[in-house]
RNA sequence: GGGGCUGUAGCUCAGCUGGUUAGAGUGCCGGUCUGUCACACCGGAGGUCGCGGGUUCGAGCCCCGUCAGCCCCGCCA
């Protein structure tokens, strides 16, 4: 049907008699020359109906042809006339003189532009989605998806050549109370049972290494029934893998090798090894878990320097045991009232109970930060003229992070230039357990098979909140890639950490009896990471959110537009799945 | 579960302090046009102002509710 593709013709393609295939991008009609954009994935050329090459009935149809029809085209190549070449266009030399054009996809007026005019904002998400098949045409989304499909493959060479064997687990598994609420599929054949979609694959890669397969990975669909974000969709793709004989150092080392490879492949070449932060750290310092290293901006501790001379508010806050955590900005003071009150409001929405400033003028501090606290506080805060003190009160716990928020904010305010580009770093040391807010309880950070710390396994016992876990997560540039651990091989271990957990034996069994039945019989030791691969996809691609790298995302309420899924189903497919619906 | 922003022509938007017949660009339809590339020019059609209720002599605009999209908090082993 085709000889080449539209955009891939080139002067040195003149003379050749071709015939192509494609979508009427834009059509402009001169009476006696009609020009037509035509539209590949590989991008557009210039089809030229004139009188001296296209038949009278050729001509008459080229005046028809409207916007987003597919149409098949025979001409031949020709080079422009002089000064009429197009330098915007790889296929701007030449253009295809028809001799021949059929409509074989016939288009009605498309719902949302495909071809915008120059500056025309896109249209809105919610119609983008809904007629997803005309957004996917736009080159950007192609590019995209095209940007992801060489990610796929190079991920798979990467860790192939690396001793990786790429292993498909079930999509459909056993339910799991904790961490993110399953997808549940009901079961016809057993009457009030049920599947879940899995939240990762990591019990069977752990099972795939007491198997012996020593190295798995699979580009594994991941399913959580939780509410999105920008960067988060309720079914996702992670780089899963695993090894067995392996330090976290070979982690770090083998995912090092992965995301150095994406990034070459996108085009940025970065450098391993990366930095590593333990987890107190990054939280002491920049106030997530997650920092932007691009950035420095290091948060203090300003709690020693709060006394006689502060305020009332952040003495009492002192002493029932807060802290005050304080940020110096060299030229913060450049920032607007309006400014200050935004960056309130940040610390505010991550339940902060405000924000103290300060600034540093010819004249000495001013603003409410001076009084509260303190002239000791303020001093250790060290600003200069023209800088901006900010300081937040409360536990760790909300103080850090609301802070860290803050940073963020006056970094994006400002402008303030980044220091590199790229800016990867391990997070490493978390802790093994963590409280819940609400209940108060012992809960893991990461699952329940991350393996302690090996200098505070004995902590597990006597002070577990203490313990360390052999937990690091991989962060490029303030966005968390992956998390992944060493696990627990020792039945003991794992039954100490059960109990940590409140969970009881017979319980831990029935949950994840066939695990550990697993490590009981000859579990190598074993750990791995899982890298969320659409987010890698988002960044490299440089979009906002990750509809912009997935063909068909979910809306941030769990609706697909496209289809109008989720919707209900017949009453007798309900009876033969043994279901009612309570109303 | 909570908070914020948005919703007016197919699309992107404007619409003053509540006041007569709701506008623009683009797309669409018709016409002129042989070197355009956001073609140009002339003409035309096109509106449940998201939906429901309320206030008012009068509502696109004010109030209440609701739906949808987006962003954030919680949540996301």
């Amino acid at each position: 049907m085709r000889t080449h593709r539209c955009g891939a013709l080139r002067a040195s393609d003149v003379g050749r008699e071709v015939s192509l295939g494609g979508w009427v991008h834009r059509r402009r009609d001169l009476g006696g020359l009609v020009f037509v954009d035509l539209r590949d994935r590989e991008g557009l050329v210039q089809v030229a109906f004139g009188p001296g090459w296209s038949p009278a009935e050729v001509m008459e149809r080229a005046g028809t042809l409207i916007g987003e029809a597919v149409i098949l085209v025979k001409g031949v190549v020709e080079p422009r006339p002089a000064g009429q070449a197009n330098p915007e266009l790889p296929t701007g030399e030449v253009e295809v003189h028809a001799t021949e054009v059929r409509v074989v996809g016939p288009a009605a007026t498309p719902a949302i532009p495909v071809a915008r005019v120059r500056g025309e904002p896109l249209a809105a998400e919610e119609l983008r989605l809904r007629y997803r098949y005309l957004d996917l045409r736009r080159p950007e989304m192609y590019r995209n998806l095209e940007l992801r499909h060489r990610l796929l493959q190079r991920t798979r060479r990467e860790l192939s050549e690396r001793g990786f064997l790429e292993i498909e687990t079930p999509m459909l598994t056993k339910p799991t109370p904790e961490g993110a609420r399953d997808f549940v599929v009901p079961s016809r054949v057993y009457p009030g049972q049920f599947y879940a979609l899995p939240q990762s694959p990591q019990i069977y890669k752990q099972l795939l290494m007491v198997s012996g397969f020593d190295r798995y990975f699979q580009l594994a669909r991941c399913f959580r029934d939780e509410d999105q974000r920008a960067d988060r969709q309720l079914e996702f793709t992670q780089i899963d893998l695993e090894a067995s004989f392996v330090t976290p150092e070979d982690i770090y080392a083998v995912t090092e090798g992965v995301l150095v490879a994406l990034w070459a492949e996108a085009g940025a070449p970065v450098e391993a090894p990366f930095p590593r932060l333990a987890y107190r750290d990054a939280m002491a310092r920049y106030g997530s878990d997650k920092p932007d290293l691009r950035f420095g901006l290091e948060l203090m501790d300003l709690t020693p320097r709060i006394g006689e001379g502060s305020g009332e508010f952040l003495r009492a806050a002192v002493g029932r045991g807060e802290r005050v955590r304080a940020l110096a900005v060299p030229g913060g003071a450049a920032l607007s009232r309006k400014d200050l009150d935004a960056l309130t409001a940040a610390a505010k929405t991550m339940r902060a109970s405000g924000l103290v400033w300060a600034k540093r003028g010819p004249d000495g501090p001013t603003g409410p930060g001076v009084k509260a606290l303190g002239a000791a506080a303020l001093e250790a805060l060290g600003l200069g003229d023209g800088d901006l003190g900010l300081a937040v009160a409360g536990p760790d716990a909300i103080a850090l992070p609301a802070l860290g928020r803050v940073r963020l904010e006056v970094i994006r305010l400002l402008e303030l230039p980044p220091s590199c580009r790229h800016a990867f770093v391990w997070i490493e040391q978390f802790p093994l357990f963590e409280r819940e807010a609400e209940t108060g309880n012992l809960t893991f950070m990461h699952h329940p098979f991350t393996a302690p710390h090996p200098d505070d396994a004995a902590l597990v016992a006597t002070d577990p909140e203490r313990a360390r876990a052999q937990h690091y997560d991989a962060v490029y540039n303030g966005v968390e890639l992956g998390s992944g651990s060493i696990r627990i091989t020792d039945p003991a271990m794992q039954a100490q950490v059960f109990e940590r957990l409140g969970m009881a034996p017979a319980d831990v069994e029935h949950r994840f009896g066939w695990l550990l039945e697993g490590l009981r019989s000859g579990a190598p030791p074993h750990g791995g990471i899982a890298l969320g691969f659409d987010r890698i996809a988002l960044l490299l691609a440089g979009g906002e959110s990750l509809r912009e790298v997935i063909a068909f995302p979910k809306t941030a309420a769990a609706r697909a537009l496209f289809e109008g899924a989720p919707t209900g189903i017949p009453a007798a497919d309900l009876a033969a799945l043994h279901l009612t619906v309570a109303s």
